[in-house]
DNA sequence: GCAAGGTC
């Protein structure tokens, strides 16, 4: 029997259909879906889950107090399995099989998740012959020639894959423990440290130090109000724009003052065009998301569900040039009817369709394009949301530019110069079919150079150099993928993973002081993670890896050494470090300033164990505020106008952060509803000793699907055959496959899926 | 309870 091995079974459904002669069988195999045909011979068809298996260190290493966590740099590392299901699977067909096609992606990790399979498929049948195929598209074409030409695995490049993962894991690993240990951050709490976040998280500090160091610098501003004869208004600004000296710019208001006059000395149109969107990678799609609201996890959920129902193609790619194999003009006749009629026509009219080139063109899928018509009512809100700006990208993608007629008058006013510029939209081109965040028209009246206009009032007006802005999440993954931090499918990951260990908070993202203290001791003591560099380093190495140059021992060796150096280091100044990063965790923890006696109120923890806000001056002064039992709290940095205290949120897993507000405000609010509650007995809750009493902020909710509403003890158990108890699993499935397993229909289960969808950032 | 990378 041949069998042949694809990354993820939609790959290995459809290679499985190309080969066949007719339809294959599909049949399931403990709980894997395998696609059997008979061509020259038995084949069998399998689908991985990407990586099945993963490396780890041996038990012995679990307990995070009982091992140094430097002991980890140099622990033997194995391979554990995360799909069993897949490797039972792999082993019963190995025994059957006598070779195997390795037919995984054509990339690197490809090739290693190619290579875990194969040693997994050995292991059980040592005589099993083996080669390997490569493809960049899953079509007829392709798939036949890559078959009718199998290659031999590349090992070497596998091996770069390997290394990748070990150098990660004992980096990771080993600074992660080192830093929780050290602070005492132990728990749900640690402190992660990785090749990819803690650069990520360094660009965050970094911009935020720049705010912080920022000094406003202030300038001036003269704006004119002018009228010309038949009241339309005009605006215009002195043009020298901004005045850096006050005394310059009241000079200039002393002589324009009182002018009543305008005069029109120079009109310059002209016009402009701006050329349409390239097709959408994830990268860009993600940041077109982000920018009508979407985060980042959210956006690629919902893109990972619209994929799975096949509304659009493959969500992770790089690619954004639409290959030739793709026919552009059957994938708008799609929308010939229906919603996108207009738009579709418009464009079908056109001889040919060419359609823009972005600048990265790689093999691995096309970019995102819609595949298939969906109807409004099938999918929810945000779904639409998304498959509405992918088929619009889609369109625009096509288009013409679109052409602006500018205009930029000059103005005199008792011999100064003022300006005003506008701009008219007159052919929208692909702006027609991509409305998104579209720059308003400016629009100026008819004048003639020459033409007198009244002026209506003229302002000097201070302002105020800004600091640069905070990164938004979209404009954080463009800057990751700019410094090749993670990839296309694990970027919003990260983000996600900083906000989930509360480095970050709030949109756009804005650094804990945790964050600055981890990233200040990383920088001073292992440099080396915080840099992208350590990134671009290790490409190199596993280039030459992969070209036989170096071995993955040489690459691996190298990096042990260097982190035990970094280890040195560390245990030479373990005090100051632990002092350093302490410092840091307590100042996360300050809430504001004691209203009874002034002194720093803060985020502490009862001998029993639950969370209050005390006075530092405990305990001469016993002032104190309950806190909320579950969840992790973040102080954000929005104070309260009446307290002065600093506004809380409260993230707990799996569902959407809740904003508690200021902590006295939102305390004396429930105050106010137990006293309403219960009149009689007119319980007296001070607020001395209010942590002790039960509040609704740690009234503690399940993560059971029954929390939804809906979903009451009989459906529940209907859905936990299937294999769905908690919210987040109900989540985490397909619609349409629960459908199937539980006899509910789809539309309710996609509602539930709506109203139970968690936004974990904000 | 650690990372980052696949995929669901």
């Amino acid at each position: 029997m041949h069998l042949i091995i694809a990354e993820k079974n939609i790959a290995a459904k459809r290679i499985a259909s190309i080969l066949a002669p007719k339809k294959p069988k599909q049949s399931r195999v403990n709980g894997v879906d395998t696609y059997q045909f008979k061509n020259k011979e038995e084949t069998v068809v399998i689908g991985l889950s990407g990586h099945i298996v993963t490396v780890d260190f041996p038990p012995q290493y679990k307990n995070w107090q009982k091992v140094e966590s430097r002991e980890l740099i140099d622990a033997e590392i194995v391979t554990v399995a995360t799909h069993s299901k897949i490797v039972s699977v792999l082993k019963k067909m190995a025994k059957k099989a006598t070779n195997v096609t390795i037919a995984t992606d054509y990339d690197r990790e490809g090739e290693l998740i190619g290579v875990e399979a194969l040693n997994i498929l050995k292991k059980a049948n040592p005589d099993l012959k083996f080669d390997r195929v490569r493809y960049s598209a899953i079509t007829p074409k392709e798939i036949n020639d890559a078959f009718s030409n199998p290659v031999s695995i590349d090992f070497n490049l596998a091996a770069a894959g390997h290394s990748r993962q070990v150098i990660d894991l004992v980096w990771g690993a080993s600074l992660t423990r080192y830093l929780s240990l050290v602070s005492g951050r132990l728990g749900n709490m640690f402190l992660s440290v990785g090749r990819v976040q803690s650069p990520t998280l360094a660009i965050i500090v970094d911009r935020e130090k720049e705010r912080d160091e920022f000094v406003p610098k202030p300038y001036w501003e003269i704006d004119a109000l002018l009228e010309d004869k038949n009241k339309n208004e005009v605006l215009a600004s002195h043009s020298k724009g901004r005045f850096w000296d006050k005394d310059e710019a009241d000079t200039v208001m002393e002589k324009v003052n009182k002018a009543r006059k305008a005069v029109v000395s120079q009109i310059r149109k002209s016009s402009k065009t701006d050329k349409p969107p390239t097709p959408f990678n994830t990268t860009e799609l993600i940041s077109a998301a982000s920018s009508i609201g979407f985060t980042a996890s959210n956006a690629m959920r919902i893109a990972e569900s619209l994929y799975t129902n096949g509304y659009i193609s493959y969500p992770r790619t790089d690619n954004t040039v639409y290959p030739a194999s793709l026919d552009l003009r059957a994938q708008i006749e799609i929308f010939s009817s229906g919603i996108f009629k207009e738009y579709a026509n418009e464009l079908l009219k056109k001889k040919e369709l060419i359609p823009t080139r972005g600048k990265k063109e790689s093999t691995d899928h096309p970019p995102i394009y819609p595949a298939s018509y969906a109807k409004k009512s099938e999918l929810n809100e945000q779904e639409w949301k998304l498959y509405e700006l992918v088929v619009r990208r889609f369109f625009a993608t096509f288009a013409e530019p679109a052409r602006w007629e500018t205009m930029r008058i000059k103005f005199e006013i008792n011999e100064e110069e003022f300006k005003s510029s506008g701009a008219r939209l007159v052919n929208a081109g692909w702006r027609w079919y991509y409305p998104y965040n579209a720059p308003e028209d400016r629009l100026l009246p008819q004048m003639e150079e020459k033409d007198i206009l009244s002026v209506e009032k003229i302002d000097m007006v201070d302002k105020e150099t800004k600091p640069p802005g905070r990164y938004g999440q979209g404009r954080l993954i463009r800057l990751m993928e700019e410094l090749g931090l993670g990839t296309k499918a694990t970027r919003h990951e990260t983000i996600s993973k900083l906000y989930s260990r509360t480095y970050v908070h709030g949109s756009p993202l804005i650094p804990t002081k945790t964050a600055y203290a981890v990233i200040e001791t990383l920088e001073k003591y292992a440099p080396t993670i915080t840099k992208p560099d350590m990134t671009s380093k290790l490409e190199q190495d596993m280039d030459k890896i992969a070209e036989g140059e170096i071995t993955e021992n040489d690459v691996i060796d190298e990096s042990r050494e260097m982190l035990q150096s970094i280890f040195s280091e560390f245990e030479k100044c373990q005090d100051k470090i632990a002092e350093s990063l302490r410092a840091g965790l307590r100042e996360d923890k300050i809430v504001g300033s004691c209203p009874e006696c002034n002194s720093k109120l803060s985020i502490r923890r009862s001998r029993r164990g639950s969370r209050f806000i005390g006075c530092s001056n405990y305990p001469d002064c016993t002032f104190s505020l309950p806190l909320p039992k579950s969840g992790q709290i973040i102080v954000t940095d929005k104070s309260c106008d009446e307290h002065g205290l600093y506004h809380l949120r409260i993230i707990s897993k799996g569902r959407r952060p809740w904003n508690l507000g200021c902590p006295q405000c939102n305390f004396l609010e429930w105050q106010k509803s137990q006293n309403n509650e219960n009149q009689e007995k007119n319980e007296k809750v001070t607020s001395k000793n209010a942590h002790k009493k039960t509040v609704p902020a740690s009234k503690k909710k399940s993560d059971k699907v029954t929390e939804i509403s809906g979903i009451g003890k009989v459906t529940a158990e209907k859905l936990d055959e299937a294999g769905i108890v908690k919210i987040g699993d109900l989540l985490n499935a397909d619609a349409t496959e629960i459908s199937r397993k539980t006899n509910i229909s789809v539309k309710k289960i996609k509602n539930w899926q709506k109203i139970a969808v968690p936004d974990r950032q904000n």
